[in-house]
DNA sequence: GAGTCAGTTGCACTAAGGTCTAATGGCGAA
DNA sequence: TTCGCCATTAGACCTTAGTGCAACTGACTC
């Protein structure tokens, strides 16, 4: 089954990056043949200069293990890097001659897969696929963290001491002993909190306290 | 640094599948060098059906890629899919001639990593450290799993209901109204459930409902 | 038939949470 | 200085939650 034109979101991208003109040309065909919007780049350090550190859209990255200067793996590496550790994307590596140990450190390092020249194209196709699958997937999650992280971010410090110790299940009396106030003042942050972060229980207050990271303190 | 004697847990087991006499005999030794229990096996089919399905204490497996009958590959899917699809142990894959396309499945399948022999001894007592101490993770974070699936087991069908709703911020009245009963019923229920459970307030039941994977009911 | 258990309900009371209004003081920006 | 925001407190009032006691029903077991 072969991707085409019909069926593939037009904002999912595709970036080819090989130091071989002729397979760069090749690839850039394929990905438009199967409906990708896709870029090409000679260079691991063109692809960091020309792109973003992250990306609002599916994006799946086509990584030549062997090039000059800034190798595919340490170019992965600094993908990495830049989204605080969290992969900003996906990767496909694919190398003429590649060996084991790279391949090992290319998958733990998260890539989708590692495929060996030549390969055949409905297997980059169908990498590629699941490739942005996986990132349209982590964007859905991180749209929601990132919402809920703004939220946080509206909350005032004493706000966010209180909600704290509510998803803890502290009583307002345990609060108030413990930030030294009364429990009166504890009710209005706390009202303010579940006002702000959009939620009506604290059920739900913990879920997203969960979701967006946000430490409970003991 | 070598793992040596001290230090490592004397219940922590790498078990060494290869159809290879002198390969097992010397990673045998290697391992009890190092301070490993240590068990040899010469086939896949021989592992399982010596072995229990999950493991109580951490567990590397070191699998020879290259076996007649079940192969390394088939052999990790199938100890995979015993612990319903999650990894009951760490797996490490060593291989005489190994390929680029076997390498990313067993990656893709979970394992640690993929040494080509001949390998270095250091490389594989680190992988085999490393891949105990993911287990040994793994197990911390099941156990709790496991003991709260197991009070969640001790609920009544009607405990059950009603706690899937609790976890969703729903009041007693709104809970009753569902349930078609009197909210005095509710808080009896509820109360069973709070005591069952082992917890004293909503954020810790939906901490524990989350962490055990029991679903909410909207 | 007696005993057990889950499920149910009622009543009374206490504790805790939530809302509203009103007021005070500090602190930085316009 | 005035304005707005944050943090704080008070008092009154209502809603929910939690607890203890008692009782009834139906299903299942010994």
């Amino acid at each position: 089954m072969v991707a085409s034109s019909s069926g593939v979101n037009p904002m999912e991208t595709v970036y080819i990056i090989d130091d071989d003109p002729s397979v760069r040309r090749s690839l850039s065909r394929l990905m438009r043949q199967a409906g990708y919007r896709e870029s090409i780049f000679a260079s691991g350090e063109e692809f960091l200069a020309a792109t973003p550190e992250t990306f609002a859209a599916p994006v799946c990255v086509v990584i030549d293990l062997q090039m000059p200067g800034l190798g595919g793996l340490e170019l992965q590496r600094r993908i990495n890097r830049q989204n605080g550790g969290v992969a900003p994307c996906s990767v496909v590596f694919i190398s003429g001659n590649g060996d084991i140990p790279a391949t090992v450190e290319a998958m733990r390092q998260g890539a989708v897969t590692f495929l060996t020249k030549p390969f055949d194209e409905e297997d980059l196709l169908g990498a590629i696929a699941e490739g942005l699958a996986i990132h349209r997937d982590l964007l859905a999650g991180t749209a929601r963290t990132e919402e809920l992280r703004s939220r946080i971010a509206t909350l005032s410090p004493r706000e966010q001491e209180v909600m704290a110790r509510v998803i803890t299940g502290a009583l307002n009396k345990q609060i108030a002993a413990e930030l030294g106030i009364v429990e009166q003042t504890v009710k209005v942050h706390r009202a303010r909190v579940m006002e702000k972060m959009g939620v009506v229980s604290v059920a739900e207050l913990v879920r997203s306290c969960d979701t967006a990271g946000f430490a409970a303190v003991g």
